[in-house]
DNA sequence: CAGCTATTCACTCACTTAATCACAATACTT
DNA sequence: AAGTATTGTGATTAAGTGAGTGAATAGCTG
């Protein structure tokens, strides 16, 4: 009935549907309700491939949320509200989510989260390390030193260094290669290249980071060769904040004996 | 150790968490972490409530989620991230969901979604009844009318007006409060007014809209007495499409009725 | 009225998740 | 250095949720 790009495009659908919430039965209904534009329970039954007795269930759930408008008739219909009006649904509903959420944890988050720890944390997944770095350079006050490998250099990194430029911080890049230079050097014009301690582009590094001489993170490349599906989950770093985290103290020491260095102008290694 | 009003700050936080997809461990063990800044397992099963032993895989669920960094000493400790970016996370999870389930969806969706229906739909919730009142107005390309409770009127019905209005859409509004027609008169000065059928601050009537005498919903306001909870879902609209639908004849024939007797300037009942 | 269909309800089964326990590994104390 | 306390991991049990099935009721059609 259906080829096997549509039916990929339903099984995406119902498992994004699930992931927002809804049962199995009532996202496989929704989705045969789309795919269908109206229709009775038993239409649903077949195409979405419920059983028809709990159709009904699953099209009250739908009903419930706003998704699904039903007509009083027999045998009763039901009609799927637009694709653009669910999509608008779901983003309403997750903006209140959001609020709430954030709301709540602001009453509880303590006046003194310490600015002077320890050890160092790990951070995971790609995503999640370019949220902690974003956070580091926005907080910037005074400096950031900072060393990317390419493919690292999102458009959200880029224009998040472009904001604390313009409120005068001072940021300076390590030698990367030609593209990532050329593209930094539009966006942030006022930043100063320096050499590189290694060379960069064949190293599995990922990134170097060090923010007011009291922030640092740095990140590796992992797997992506011994691994069967290619995760996206393929970076790991290691972070800390202080003037005496031990992590700070080793990158502001190499950091500094480079850009010392580099300033003499003697090319290092 | 922690009042009363903190308390229900955890307890919506926990809620909200969970419907974001969290295991209940998770949620809670993220809360505590939260409201303690840092901290070890055992620290946090006492706080959060959790077995000890299950507070590694709590706390390795929000690993991967990106929502807590580890310290790999002993005892290992747990950091927050904090809740502006939690924030933003969910938002970005959150975005890119949606976008895909549209993405599906839209794959789905039949060429002809009919234009002519013989029955009306049932719509139920005070969000959901905007929803489709706002896609009505959207769609139209010729003629609104309008009579809405005041209460009903919210920001975003007015500025929807406000839009197609600039598309060059006639709208005719029904007689309402003072208030309402001041509003609009601000908001969509090219909005004739007309006498309404009934006395409308009156009846427990919610809205009537018809557009290009072709869609039309009517809603009226439910329970909000005889509830014990004064539940959001107090509002029901039926509606109906096309030329030949029973609602929109009728709805067509009394509005009709009803702007030919106001253009003579006659007062009814 | 008879036969069919639609709808609801009650129940089973499977699976996920909460919760406890037992044990191994590690750190701390005297 | 040995003993004790604490941390981390894994296995195990219990409880709850949701998928799936069938029977019973209500409603329609001819």
């Amino acid at each position: 009935m259906s080829g096997d790009p549509s039916d990929q495009a339903r099984s995406t659908a119902v498992k994004q549907l699930k992931a927002l919430g809804l049962s199995t039965y009532a996202a496989r209904t929704f989705v045969a309700l789309v795919s269908l534009g109206e229709g009775t329970a038993r239409d649903l039954s077949e195409v979405a491939d419920v059983p028809r007795t709990r159709v009904y269930d699953a099209a009250g759930e739908l009903h419930n949320r706003g998704l699904v408008d039903v007509k009083q008739s027999s045998p009763q219909r039901y009609w799927a509200i637009s694709t653009e009006t669910a999509g608008r649904h779901f983003e309403q509903e997750y903006d209140h989510r959001v609020t709430v959420l954030t709301d709540a944890l602001d009453q509880l988050v303590p006046a003194n989260r310490s600015t002077e720890q320890q050890g160092v944390w790990t951070v995971t997944g790609r995503d999640t390390v370019t949220e902690r770095v974003v956070d580091f350079i926005s907080s910037a006050d005074d400096e950031i030193v900072y060393m990317t490998a390419e493919e690292l250099l999102t458009d959200e990194i880029a224009e998040c260094l472009s904001t604390v430029s313009d409120r005068g911080v001072s940021i300076r890049l390590a030698e990367m290669s030609q593209s990532v230079e050329a593209r930094l050097e539009q966006d942030v014009p006022d930043a100063k290249l320096f050499e590189s301690l290694w060379n960069w582009s064949e190293t599995p590094a990922g990134r170097l980071l060090m923010v007011d001489q009291n922030k640092t993170l740095v990140s590796v490349l992992v797997d992506g060769n011994g691994e069967h599906p290619p995760e996206p989950r393929d970076e790991t770093a290691i972070w800390g904040v202080g003037q005496t985290n031990s992590l700070v103290v080793v990158l502001k020491t190499l950091f500094t004996w480079q850009l010392d260095n580099n300033r003499d102008s003697q090319d290092v290694r």
